[in-house]
RNA sequence: GCUCCCAUCGUCCAGAGGCCUAGGACUCAUGAUUUUCAUUCAUGCAACUCCGGUUCGAAUCCGGAUGGGAGUACCA
């Protein structure tokens, strides 16, 4: 058997989740559940200019409610701890004497004012920017010296000045760069700090990472990684880039263009599960044409093979019809939070029906509800009465000879003693039209829209089911007021 | 500028040389159902970027062009 999977999501707390990085996290995610792997949450904390704790608070939140859970790190420990990265400088430190000691890095002094300089010639001249080296052949002696007088210092690493250094990505095949074109990256920072590509290499390396899925913006640097994890001696793990999001003009998703993080489209209304069945198939597919999967089918219909290398725009429509349909399916009984959470930013109080009468709007309610705050629009008639009344409404449905069926329909339901249940009230009104030679229409519309305001909303039986007889007659009661006295 | 990656309906996902007069989904349009709106169902609109090559045969393989994206930091 091959070894165990174990894949990491290694997010920079700098801030918000982006949705790309989401997706990321949980193609990791998927393809650990598939395989029956390990996914661990590693903290990379290196730039301590943009680290911000709200951020790392708000990436545990988001993945968790992304259903992202993990196995190891970050907040949940495991044997290759510590899992945030700015816990495990002496082991960059450590690695970094070893390259120098091996010949494979060298220290550089060049001040950074030095650098920017030659980037500006470089970039004058028309010519690629990168470090010239100018340190690579210090004497070792000499460096060391320096650095015990306590002279500055980044370390790098000796990049070959000739040839092609190739990589192998799980999805687009061997890659490769000329030498000549990659400048000898630092690897421990001024402030003895690891680079990105450092601290990456390194701790995958000890956390025995299988297989890197990660973005597809570092293409560029995996040479450079490659080329260390040679300089170590070490199995460089399987690459796999994944392609980015977009935006449905084509460039970057941005929060300028709308929702871009994990936590703009949880406030906006979607459902976590719906988020997730959308980004998987973001770039991926289970093969066949099922669209609405639940976790576990996409666990096990998941497999690297079939992540597609192109990068997909992220189109919101899509995401809502996700929305809707996760909506529409999900049990009553975990709706009603955010029903209640919906009605009560809209200033409604749900106290004032029973918890049964509750689950029955949700359910009347939930085929017109696209996100999660559209309840409390769509049902709200159910807990204040009209104030008024759509024109459009009234012009189509408040028409001649309306009071004489609205008499009719009150004097019916103030003589009903049957149960206070939609079909039989349904059945009631039918009967009452049929009677009176009187078209469905001219009763139920105009009842809908006393009741409603406005002439959409649930079977009108079923809305009087729930008001009951005495509101139901009250509100027709206010409609022939405020309608026909005109 | 230089290097790298990508390329099927407006968008997402199928298609790994003949099964493709290119399939499914979202959106949109039309129709059916319904007392209304929504749901549901049916139908329709709509794509292989271009040019060469390989082959009996190419959306599928190769090359180039074009377009889009990324990288080019002591950021990740």
């Amino acid at each position: 058997m091959t070894k165990p999977v174990r894949v990491r999501f290694a997010p920079s707390p700098t801030g918000y989740l982006h949705v790309g990085g989401a997706r990321t996290a949980l193609f990791n995610w998927l393809f650990a559940r598939a395989r029956g792997g390990v996914f661990l949450l590693r903290i990379e904390d290196t730039d301590r200019t943009r680290y911000s704790p709200e951020a790392l608070h708000d990436l545990i939140r988001d993945l968790k409610w992304l259903g992202l859970q993990w196995d190891e790190g970050e907040g949940v420990g495991g044997p290759h701890g510590p899992y945030t990265q700015s816990e495990r400088l002496p082991l960059y430190k450590k690695a970094a004497e070893e390259l120098i000691e091996k010949g494979a890095a060298y220290r550089c002094f060049c001040s950074a004012e030095r650098l920017e300089e030659l980037r500006a010639e470089q970039t004058a001249a028309g010519k690629p920017t990168g470090y010239d080296r100018r340190c690579r052949n210090l004497d070792p002696e000499e460096s060391r010296r320096r650095a015990e007088a306590g002279e500055p210092y980044v370390v790098r690493l000796k990049v070959p000045e000739e040839g092609d250094t190739v990589f192998h990505d799980f999805l687009r095949g061997d890659i490769s760069t000329p030498n000549a074109l990659l400048d000898d990256m630092v690897l421990l920072k001024r402030d003895g700090f690891p680079t990105y590509h450092m601290a990456n290499v390194v701790d995958d390396h000890d956390m025995e990472i299988t297989h890197i899925l990660r973005g597809d913006e570092w293409i560029p640097s995996t040479s450079r990684h490659l080329l260390l994890y040679r300089a170590f001696g070490w199995e460089p793990p399987v690459f796999v880039h994944l392609p980015v999001i977009l935006s449905p003009s084509g460039g970057k998703l941005s929060k300028r263009k709308g929702a871009a993080s994990v936590g703009d489209f949880r406030d906006k209304g979607y459902l976590p599960e719906a988020l997730f069945n959308f980004l998987a198939l973001l770039g991926w597919g289970p093969g066949d044409d099922r669209e609405l999967m639940t976790k576990e089918e996409m666990v096990s219909a998941f497999s690297l093979e079939r992540i597609s290398p192109k990068s997909a725009a992220f189109d919101e429509t899509k995401l809502e019809w996700f929305n809707e349909q996760t909506i529409q399916r999900k049990p009553l009984a975990e709706l009603l939070p955010f029903f209640r959470e919906s009605l009560a930013s809209a200033g409604l109080d749900c106290g004032i029906v029973s918890e049964e009468a509750l689950l029955r709007i949700v359910e009347l309610t939930r085929p017109r509800v696209r996100l999660l705050g559209d309840f409390a629009a769509q049902c709200a008639f159910f807990f204040r009465a009209p104030s008024e009344y759509d024109p459009k409404g009234v012009k189509r449905a408040w028409k001649e000879g309306v009071d004489a069926n609205m008499d009719l329909a009150v004097s019916a339901l103030e003589s009903w003693t049957g149960p206070v249940e939609a079909q039989a009230l349904g059945t009631m009104l039918h009967e009452l039209c049929e009677k009176n030679g009187v078209g469905p229409g001219q009763v139920m519309m105009p009842m809908r829209l006393a009741l409603c305001g406005a002439l959409v909303g649930p079977d009108v039986a079923e809305i009087v089911a729930i008001l009951g007889v005495e509101e139901t007659v009250r509100r027709i009661r206010a409609a022939q007021g405020a309608l026909s006295a005109r």
